[in-house]
DNA sequence: AACTATTTATAAGA
DNA sequence: TTCTTATAAATAGTT
């Protein structure tokens, strides 16, 4: 700006453009008291050398001044979206917790635990579901078996072994009254025959 | 510093403090603008009007240079602290995830929902446990009943009910016998019998 | 907002 | 670095 102007952009010369830094940086900081003298104006001014040294100018206070920049920039303050972000993860862990705690007692009470609490209606209720369920899963079981034979009958059929002359005519029951306790059972003592034929 | 030496006090004078800030200001930013492009520093400016408005350069960013100067001063890590929470809140959220997603299938299993994906070996485990859980659910229904009407038995003796001659000895068998269906469902079906006394 | 007399800032040199 | 100095830039007071 002076014995030559300046133009706007980087200084190559290293040592020139320290020097500069240092004038500059006074010349700046003297400016920023100057202006929140004489205007009462708040000012924070922080400047990081090349070397990243730290020089800072304050009124009244980097603190205060800040947290005001902050307040006017709410999305912008880390802090703010930080503590937001917290806030949303405790009320989800709470949440979760709540789901879980439930998932847990139920699944004791369908194993018989911690029944103690529960009153007569409760223990019927809780029966009713058990029972539903246990239907589901031997009718499940039945299908499971079913295809399982099927697979084994075909690897029979198929030739590998013709001195194997099994008798797999007793599948074919098997679609009828899965819900009687007697033929599940029988289909139940199945499956440890037939799996270790393949 | 023109036409006159500027002393160093608040200008008193509300018109040409007003007009001081306004020249001032564009100086300090076009300074401090000119100091980063000159010798690539970082800096950041926050200015407050005395009305409270805002006025700033930063580069590259203020975000980025309050963060570096929150660093050297590591007292007001702040940041730091919260980020180091909400990793923590993270994996209790992950943890707390997997064992309900688990329970969750597990109670699907045991109401007989889900269970495609089970082998045949997964549905005989889960039969006997369910078939565990509902015996301890029975006994814990015979033992619920025979406190019941105990205290029925308790009302009934103490009189306010002369004309009521009931058989509460069917009560006396209860102790034997739960794991049968047959006695269970004798049980099963006495208290809606007795509920209506009380 | 524009002008201008001066002060202030500062680039280059020592 | 610091000082010096010539000159550009900023700006107080005025219009």
């Amino acid at each position: 700006m002076v014995r030559g102007k300046v133009h706007l952009k980087k200084i190559e010369n290293p040592v020139h453009r320290r020097v500069t830094f240092s004038k500059r940086k006074a010349g700046l900081l003297k400016k920023a008291t100057e202006l929140s003298v004489l205007c009462e104006a708040e000012i924070g001014l922080i400047i990081f050398s090349p070397t990243g040294k730290l020089f800072e100018y304050a009124n009244p206070s980097m603190n205060r001044v800040m947290g005001k920049y902050e307040k006017n920039f709410s999305s912008i303050g880390d802090v703010i979206e930080l503590s937001d972000h917290i806030e949303k993860l405790h009320l989800e862990l709470e949440n979760l917790l709540k789901r879980t705690t439930h998932l847990e007692k139920t699944y004791k009470h369908m194993i018989g635990e911690d029944l103690g609490l529960l009153t007569f209606k409760d223990l019927q209720r809780l029966e009713k579901k058990i029972s539903l369920g246990t239907r589901k899963i031997h009718s499940r079981k039945a299908k499971s078996l079913t295809l399982e034979n099927a697979n084994l009958f075909k690897k029979v059929e198929e030739g590998r072994c013709r001195a194997c002359h099994l008798n797999i005519d007793i599948m074919e029951g098997v679609d009828n009254n899965w819900e009687t306790d007697a033929a599940t059972q029988q289909i139940l003592h199945q499956p440890n025959l037939n799996l270790t034929l393949s």
